[in-house]
Formats: structure tokens, sequence, C-alpha cells
DNA sequence: AAATAGATTTAGACTAACCTAAAAATATAA
DNA sequence: TTATATTTTTAGGTTAGTCTAAATCTATTT
């Protein structure tokens, strides 16, 4: 019977977890979920109440077994609904972040556990991100920034670290999809651009560019 | 930004004004959304107040014609999510209500035109109710009830009055199907039960399942 | 038409989720 | 290591949606 805030609070938790790995602190959730810190620390009290994170005050926060699975639910149900959009109702893959945020409160597994069916068990969602299986297991893809790829290398894209609207229109523009081999030809020294071959079109790519765009070297 | 307990308070006054004509009662209202007549009657206030609805106290409602555009919108996406849920991924139509409840609620107009177009522009949801379209016009089927029909008439399944799950899981018993042809066989003066043959399979309906099936008897 | 029953509204209260401003704790820097 | 800045918490308040109990209005019945 976890609410949409509570639901909401503890993915955010969940996806700050992954990139401090000492927690989420009460500043950063209030920033991600554009609440006041005020109402964060209220919160994660009665989230710890609910044994759903192990919270000290003044401390960063972690989520608990249950809270983890509750979090990692939501990314299954946001991701599934986003290859739903994307390859069923043909919507692009920089439109559907905001209504998979609405779809993945809707409860029930056996609507999601028949969606993935539906959508024929895809592994990643449109931005290469893994999709959890039913268990909540996050079945990881080896894969690398392209800026770690030196000239002459291919590499295939797997996915984006940036996912904004704006870098996944850029891409669009580029016509850079998942999946699209990458070959680098030069890397400049004067500002670490790239000139990259994807296909038979030679691109120039920002550093920025490549930081944000994963590959793997393997097929 | 109708939230989506205004949007259940609209939907419960349409769908009473359908039977009632005179507009739908406190408690009639509180009956069927299960909230205290106190509660239903404070909020009818506040309906009132965005004039969403008709108030005047101790009388019955009926919505504002900015009121039924929000219940006609949040019907035709429950209707619409209901052939989704059972043509795509399998649900049977006895299923189906509580999640479209939870769907109906999806804030986007753009999403349900995709799915709309994805599902090939149902007309009749799996219970036989129409899908009102895009500018919320509903487009109601010539249906009589099974007992209008004398004994020799055919008639084809277009939906049904009730839609409990108990009706709908007799109706898939006896394999009685939307679009299915029945005859009527016999009638009995003594229960008013009719025979019927659907198909190859002649069966007995007592008045109670006949009152509760609606036929068209044109193609 | 008065009495009673039934429906509706008002009064007062609760909870969840939010807020701002002030206080307290922690972290940073001189 | 003391002063300053930043982060976090506490205190007190708001709003939406709910409740029960009591009051009031409307409808029904004799």
């Amino acid at each position: 019977m976890a609410s949409n805030t509570v639901e909401n609070y503890l993915k955010a938790i969940f996806q700050l977890s992954l990139k401090s790995d000492t927690g989420a602190t009460t500043n950063a959730i209030s920033e991600s979920l554009g609440t006041s810190a005020a109402t964060v620390s209220d919160m994660l009290k009665k989230l710890d109440n609910q044994k759903l994170i192990d919270y000290k005050k003044y401390q960063a926060v972690k989520l608990t077994k249950k809270g983890q699975d509750i979090a990692i639910n939501i990314i299954r149900k946001h991701r599934l609904w986003e290859v739903f959009l994307v390859d069923k109702l043909d919507f692009k893959w920089d439109e559907v972040h905001d209504l998979a945020e609405e779809l993945e409160h809707i409860d029930s597994s056996e609507l999601i556990n028949r969606l993935e069916t539906f959508l024929d068990h895809p592994k990643f969602d449109p931005h290469g991100d893994p999709i959890p299986d039913k268990d909540g297991i996050i079945h990881r893809q080896e894969q690398v920034s392209l800026t770690e790829l030196n000239v002459g290398q291919t590499g295939y894209v797997t996915g984006v670290k940036d996912s904004s609207r704006a870098f996944l229109q850029f891409l669009d523009n580029q016509k850079i999809q998942l999946g699209n081999q990458i070959t680098i030809k030069e890397i400049f020294d004067y500002d670490q651009s790239r000139t990259v071959l994807s296909g038979d079109t030679q691109h120039s790519l920002s550093i920025q560019v490549c930081k944000n765009l994963f590959v793997k070297t393997e097929i």
C-alpha cells in the first residue's frame, strides 16, 4: 500500500545511492523531488518507522531490503512502460519520461508481468537502461563511456548517461540510436572532440557528448 | 488539474445522472464512492465553486458542461484501457475494471489518442459499452434487453447491463460473448425463463439473466 | 397538518503531505 | 581551533480529503 509519494521517495533514494555509496542526503533528496528539505526530513522519519530506510539524524540514508524491493519494482514498471510507449505507441525516446513517471505507480504485478510478456521480455528500456526482472534482479550490461575507446576501436551504442531531452534530441538529429556501430576515426588533442564513423556517415562529437554515450565493445 | 478524487466524483455523478435524470443525490454519490454523506456534501460545495456541477443545498446535482467533459473523458480513457487489457494483455472481461479504474486517471490526451489508434479505434469496450470519441461524443447503440425478444426472434449480443464479476463469469461459463447470435426458442410462463439457441448449443436463461443482456436485432 | 422518518448539512476533528522560519548540528576554512 | 557557512531538524501552520455526531431540512405517513 505504498503511496505514490512514498514510492517516489524510495526511488529517489535508490537512484541517489547509486551515485554516492554513502547513501542519500536530505538535501539531495529534496533537490531531486522538488520538495523542501524540511518536508524530506519529516518524511525520512516516517519511512524509517515503516522500516523502508535506515535513518539516523543528520546522516545520509540507505534503503532497507524492503525499501529497495519497492524502489526496484517502481523502476521495473517505469522502464517497461517506456518500452511500451516507444515500441507500441510510437513515442520518441525523449518524450516518454513523464508519462512513465505516472504509469509506474499503477499497482498490479499481474499487469506488469503481462505487459512484459506482451513486449517480448525486453532487457533494456529505450535509453539503454536495464529492466529489472520479476525478482528485482538488474542485469547490468558491460559498458563503457565512448571516451574509453581509442582511434580505430569500434563500439555499439548501449545507452546514455544523460537522458535529458536536449541530449536525446541531439542524438536523434545525428541519427545515433541504440545498437548503432560507432568507430573512432580521430581524437583531437585540441578539444578532445572525436571524429567517428556511424554507419556510412561521419560525425564530429564533442568530449561532452562522448562522455554521455555508453558503448560495449563486443556484440 | 482535476485530481483523482474530483474525477471520481464527476464520473460518479455522470453515471448516476444517466439513471435518474433529476441528477445525483448526496446519498447516492456517497454510496457509489464509499465515502460518508458528510464528505460528499462538503465536496459538492467545492465542485460547485469550480463550476463543475450545479448545486443547490438539499437538491440533487447535475454536471455543468465543463464537469461533463471531464467525466466523459475519464470514461473514454477507462474503456480504451479496458480494450487494451483484454485485447492486448489477454485479461478476461471480468478482470479489468479495477485496473482501468487506476489507468483512467493517467493524464495525457496524446497518450490516449495514440492508444486508441494502436487499438484500431474500437467503438465498444469489452462489456459492450460505447467508447466516447475524442470530442466526447458517445455513439450509443440501438439495443434492447433480451426480454424484449419474442419466440423465434434473433438478436446479437451487444453488451451487458450488469457488469458484475459474477454475471460476467456466468456468461463466460455459458460461452456467451459479445457478437453472439441468440435465438429465442421458448418462453416459460411459469418463471419467465427462456430457452435460447446460441451457435449450436441450447441454454436455459433465467429472466434475471435475460434482463441483463443487451442485444440488437439488425446486424 | 402534525409527527416521524429519512436525507442532508454543519461542526469539529483527524491525517498525510506539504510549506516557511528559526534553531541546532555538522562541515569547512581562516 | 575558533569562526563561519552549510545542512538538517524542529516548530508551527496550511490544505485536501476524510470521518463521526449533531443539527437541520425535506418527504412521507397517518
